[in-house]
RNA sequence: GGGUAGGUAGCGAAGUGGUUAAACGCAACAGACUGUAAAUCUGUCGACUCUGUCUUCGGAGGUUCGAAUCCUCCCCUACCCA
């Protein structure tokens, strides 16, 4: 195997990334690997409690498939046995408890969405209940023993929910040793992870080092901030731009950003050696609109086609530059004869309430055929020929009676 | 086992007997404006048979004309002592 020259690797895998422990320890598995002709095994855990992959998760994808265009080997981990205990971390802590079979179903899901950004052809794929499913009580507690609690304490989200008195479950210390034992059975040369998984990660290097085995390189790369700005993208957080979406909210959730994440998310999202991603750089402060127009369109072309892009952007413009209602609308037919208006608005998903519906009509967003409505008690009657209800900016429907209605 | 501090709307957080459906912040939704679903400003933000009614402040009872606020029991969390 043949790999390009150290220099120029360093160079690309440092692009972007937070923190490398440690680039001395990464340069030396460099060479070792150019004088052996061996690949490097990078390593990257995969959660299949949350099979739909955002934006946030293409961050360290990319990273992956970067080592993975260098020549080395990228081994995937779905971590079924930790998502069968199920992650008490943070607020989700009525996350359902998987089986082995919804863990097995989400961890392929998991490959072919990640298989968007790697060349899933070289990605090695592995499941850690496979290892880790055969561990008895004993081994556990000798696992266990290799570390502290004091040091566990140090992990950042430890530390802060300690300090505010929330509630650390015992087993949650065991998180960090699992992982770690992926490390030590992959015996991996480089694990990649957000910069919230800087502690997993080095522990995965102290029990490589525990059990005699070359400790791996850490490299953390940075968090995606949601499309609302503040938080981390998160799809609980409802700000996450998912490889599923569809073009068209692809799209407009692209376009939605705050200015100031434009150059964040060009640069962690997109491929800057393209001279058409540099140039959204350029025109950031010139022309703002150009530059996520740009960058919302390279987004869909890479997810999906440019093709596809240049519709979406083509359908977003109709429908908030010039206001249109879109070509194709949902249809919804009713075997009534009239309906209440705020009845239609909860039938039809527009409105989570009547109360909410009766505050959308009282806001005046609420159009029928273009019409604006004013009244809440207003009825509306159903016919053959569709009518176009509008909710919202955002939320069309089409309603009329069913053909067959007598 | 003993003690202390807590559990309030999607989240965070006020309120400790009476205009409190419950301040404030975030999120969300809507409107204006715009360059877009950015920013900014304004409004809304428990439910309903909606100028009124009903149900909420960990759960169940109780005191009171009246309770998120007082009492009893129970559940949950953190910290301290053992």
């Amino acid at each position: 195997m043949n790999f390009p020259p150290i220099k120029e690797q360093l160079e690309i895998i440092t692009n972007n990334v937070v923190e490398i422990i440690s680039v001395d320890e990464l340069e030396q598995k460099l060479r070792l690997s150019e004088k052996t002709g061996q690949p490097l095994k990078i390593k990257l855990g995969a959660d299949p409690s949350r099979p739909d992959l955002h934006l946030g998760h293409s961050v360290v994808l990319r990273k992956l498939r970067e080592f993975q265009n260098l020549g080395h080997q990228a081994i995937l981990i779905i971590g079924d046995f930790t998502a069968m205990i199920g992650d008490p971390s943070g607020k989700s802590k009525t996350r359902p408890q998987l089986s082995a079979e919804e863990a097995r179903e989400n961890g392929k899901s998991y490959f072919e969405q990640a298989s968007k950004i790697l060349d899933p052809a070289k990605t090695t794929i592995c499941y850690n209940a496979d290892w880790l499913g055969s561990m008895g009580f004993a081994d556990v507690v000798r696992l266990a023993s290799h570390y502290t609690v004091a040091r566990m304490l140090e992990r950042d989200d430890f530390e802060r929910r300690y300090r505010s008195q929330e509630p650390i479950s015992i087993h949650e210390f065991l998180y960090p040793l699992a992982q770690g034992m992926d490390s030590v059975h992959l015996k991996n040369d480089v694990e990649l992870g957000g910069t919230d998984q800087k502690f997993n990660l080095l522990v995965g290097r102290d029990l490589q080092r525990e059990y005699g085995i070359t400790p791996q390189v850490c490299i953390t790369m940075p968090l995606l901030v949601g499309t609302g700005g503040g938080e981390k993208m998160s799809k609980s957080l409802g700000n996450a731009i998912c490889f599923n979406d569809s073009p068209d909210d692809m799209y407009g959730k692209a376009l939605s950003i705050p200015d100031l994440l434009i150059q964040t998310y060009t640069k962690l999202l997109l491929p800057l050696r393209e001279l058409s991603v540099c140039k959204i750089l350029d025109d950031i402060n010139d022309n703002p609109r150009n530059a996520k127009r740009s960058l919302a369109r390279h987004l869909v072309a890479s997810y999906y086609s440019k093709e596809e892009a240049d519709a979406a952007e083509s359908r977003f413009d109709h429908l908030f530059v010039h206001k249109k209602a879109p070509d194709s609308i949902e249809l919804f037919e009713f075997d009534l004869p009239s309906i209440p208006l705020i009845d239609l608005l909860v039938d039809l998903g527009a409105a989570t309430s009547k109360s909410d519906a009766r505050r959308m009509i009282q806001q005046k967003s609420v159009l029928i055929d273009e019409r604006k409505i004013e009244e809440i008690t207003e009825n509306i009657e159903l016919n053959i020929v569709p009518k176009t209800v509008r909710a919202g900016k955002r939320k069309f429907f089409k309603v009329a009676i069913k053909k067959d209605f007598e």
